[in-house]
DNA sequence: CTAGTTGCAAAGAGTTTGCATGGCG
DNA sequence: CGCCATGCAAACTCTTTGCAACTAG
């Protein structure tokens, strides 16, 4: 087999783009948000690029995608160990806090929901809506 | 208290919205969906009508709202007995099919959010995401 | 060099709003 | 009659695409 040109290039904006990502560790971003965030820099990245590159890493699995309940995207970087892939996110509808669910229980659903419902969940793209302790404590709106 | 004038009005527009939303059952439609089958009838309603009336209904908890993973709404009727309220929705995302859970295991996590995660989940705007056994099956895409 | 990358402007999809007219109560 | 309802057109938000210039390998 011969070596061939690679189908992807290594350029800046991806860099910065993956490393922005990667350091909001598991918070969540909308992509006006990482539009806004190289709005501020040195370097200003379009948006265009932006998008595009939010999409290559969902297709690459680097990053999920998931929708809020107005119908914007919101991304999160996934982390080397895959972690959120292995558990379920619940965010606060009141807050917006996004939080990762490590729950035996939680975790078991999986299974329980292929084995017994024939239903391969896809935790990547699911979200659970709800209202968080503190929000249900605090009662603001 | 004197006898005001109420808030809403009846009117056919109204009526036939929520019958059509009623006569699917426990079928799923986007706006796009219900505006085209009211354009295939004797008096067709415009959109925005349609938007304001399921918005309405939505806070009226006669219908619930939630996203597809390309952005867009999609509406579903309740019923009387409220039972969506109270079982988690899977989507399958090859074919698009809702299923209703009707499950123990699954209703006492609900509990076992609340009480072990401090998390109230709302089951109105929440649906799993995945696979269902025939898309498993039948491997198509 | 050559294919991938970038970003402006324009196009699109989905949804909301302004406003004048029509209809319920 | 006073509000609410209706719907057309326009505005808006979020996202994708066309295209010409640019750049990594």
């Amino acid at each position: 087999m011969k070596q061939r040109r690679p189908d992807r290039y290594n350029t800046s904006n991806g860099k910065r783009i993956l490393d922005y990502m990667v350091s909001l560790g598991d918070r969540h971003v909308t992509a006006h948000q990482v539009v806004q965030h190289f709005e501020n820099t040195a370097a200003v990245i379009g948006q265009t690029t932006i998008y595009r590159h939010l999409e290559r890493l969902v297709a690459e699995g680097k990053i999920r995608q998931y929708r809020l309940s107005g119908g914007s995207a919101c991304y999160q970087y996934i982390g080397p160990d895959k972690a959120c892939q292995e558990h379920f996110h619940l965010k606060c509808e009141t807050c917006g806090t996004l939080i990762h669910l490590d729950c035996t229980l939680l975790d078991k659903m999986q299974g329980h929901l292929l084995h017994e419902h024939d239903f391969q969940i896809n935790l990547l793209k699911t979200t659970l809506y709800g209202t968080c302790g503190a929000c249900l404590a605090g009662g603001k709106a």
